[in-house]
DNA sequence: ATTATTTTTGAATGATTGTTCAAAAATAAT
DNA sequence: ATTATTTTTGAACAATCATTCAAAAATAAT
């Protein structure tokens, strides 16, 4: 009974997700996120709770669905930089994502990932 | 003539770079610059320009003086993940630091940086 | 139809953000 | 001493931030 939801919780953490690759955890602002989904922040609200819940659901999302995926592989390094340190939370997943990740050279794995996204390699100018 | 700078830029170059460190670029407020230095908004502000200004010349300093320090790699993380992408003075300032990098293995040098900063090695609590 | 329940709407809130700048203080030159 | 120059001071500013919530809308149950 009740309303119907006018979103799949699924396909928008998809788009969330894309939002904080885009501009890591503390870059991102809520507008970023109503314009990017098309729903309104109470929407939001009344799904994630918070932020920090759209983006744990948004990483543990990812980390269950395509472990070694380039989003996933982000998230996870945002997560690492801007959030593990002060969150228990995002600590745990992220142990968990280690534990499981297939990836034989993990360092390496992040480590390129880290280069690729700085665009340092690509295009003289 | 005029009066006397109360401070030496590099001592306070050391300290904001302590703090970029810890809060990361976007996570790093004025106020916690203002903290941790002793300088008021004022002087941080004529003596660096911007927030920008204080973290890049944070960052010139220390690939000039330490390059493969902890701090330094930490900075180079920081401006990788979170300003190279949208800003070509960072990308170039970047460049450099990898040309010269001492380090073999430059990928897995970073990886193993973010990782440790994530703290999801130590302690199993 | 009426009632109950859930979701959407979006304006409002208070806090925090980076930046500015006129006035005061300190020093050097005349 | 007076003038010129530089730095410090810190209040003020507009913009942006994440979050809240009462009202409206939509659906299901009675």
């Amino acid at each position: 009974m009740g309303r119907k939801k006018s979103f799949q919780q699924s396909e928008i953490l998809i788009i969330i997700s894309d939002v904080f690759v885009k501009y890591g955890f503390e870059g991102t602002s809520l507008d970023d996120l109503v314009k990017a989904t098309g729903l309104l922040r109470g929407s939001l609200y009344s799904a994630f709770g918070s932020k920090r819940g759209m983006f744990i659901d948004a990483l543990s999302e990812n980390i269950k669905q395509q472990k070694d995926s380039e989003i996933t592989i982000n998230l996870v390094i945002i997560a690492m930089m801007e959030l593990a340190a002060k969150d228990n939370t995002i600590r745990q997943l992220l142990k968990q994502w280690y534990k499981e990740s297939a990836s034989s050279n993990v360092m390496e794995l992040l480590g390129k990932a880290v280069l690729k996204r700085s665009g340092i390699l690509e295009g003289g100018e």
